[in-house]
DNA sequence: AAGAGGATCATCT
DNA sequence: GATGATCCTCTTT
């Protein structure tokens, strides 16, 4: 069980990794709610609004990379967010993580996200997830099927999911990238981008 | 060299 | 539900 599973088309993907389990710096977390994004438009997977868009160069290079790697992001200057790479070797995609529920270490999580966050939301969105399980830009292309890795990845079988249209992009604002799990409530919440287009028109 | 725009979050009403 | 904080990255001049 590794990274091949994850090769290939992100939206696939990302349904692999809803229910999987997250393993970072003393804290285990099951997947639950997920972002798949594509890639160059030249490419299989044209994607308006994934980093990888405008090619390969910067902060976007690990997607380009093989896939089953961290591709780790800063936004709004202050969160980090973590995406597990999928695609090919050159060929770019990744899907976000955006909410899990803490199983085990929940002590620590909460040390690292403050006193009074409740448990449920100890990982729930993107830079929150990143905060509970200790994971920063130090981590970004990391191998998380490495056994020596500090951020790793155990696939288990696929589970029913929902989809809806992705949090906050003011590009391709329509297109029903975004999966949860069908019996969970731990998911973040959704907001369309203000500077999207209205619902409805085009990618 | 400068400007704009965020794959967010916490806090306020 | 609305808004401000905050600073990095990419695009344009």
């Amino acid at each position: 069980m590794g990274a091949e599973l994850l090769a290939g088309d992100p939206l696939l993907a990302a349904r692999r990794l809803l229910g999987a389990e997250l393993i970072g710096r003393g804290v285990t977390a099951a997947i639950v709610e997920v972002e798949a994004y594509g890639g160059p438009a030249d490419g299989p997977w044209p994607d308006a609004a994934s980093h990888s868009f405008r090619g390969a160069g910067g902060r976007n290079l690990v997607m380009f990379g093989p896939p089953g790697h961290l591709y780790t992001y800063r936004s709004h200057g202050i969160h980090v967010c973590a995406n597990v790479v999928c695609g090919f070797d050159g060929v770019a995609g990744a899907v976000l993580l955006r909410a899990a529920v803490v199983r085990t270490g929940a002590d620590v999580a909460g040390r690292r996200r403050g006193p009074a966050i409740l448990p449920a939301a100890l990982a729930r969105g993107p830079g929150n997830l990143c905060s509970a399980l200790g994971i920063t830009m130090e981590d970004n292309g990391i191998d998380l099927f490495d056994a020596d890795s500090p951020v790793r990845l155990t696939l288990g079988e696929p589970v029913p999911s929902v989809d809806g249209p992705r949090v906050g992009v003011s590009k391709a604002a329509d297109r029903r990238w975004r999966l949860w799990l069908a019996d969970s409530s731990e998911v973040s919440a959704y907001r369309r981008s203000p500077r999207a287009p209205a619902p409805g028109a085009s990618d």
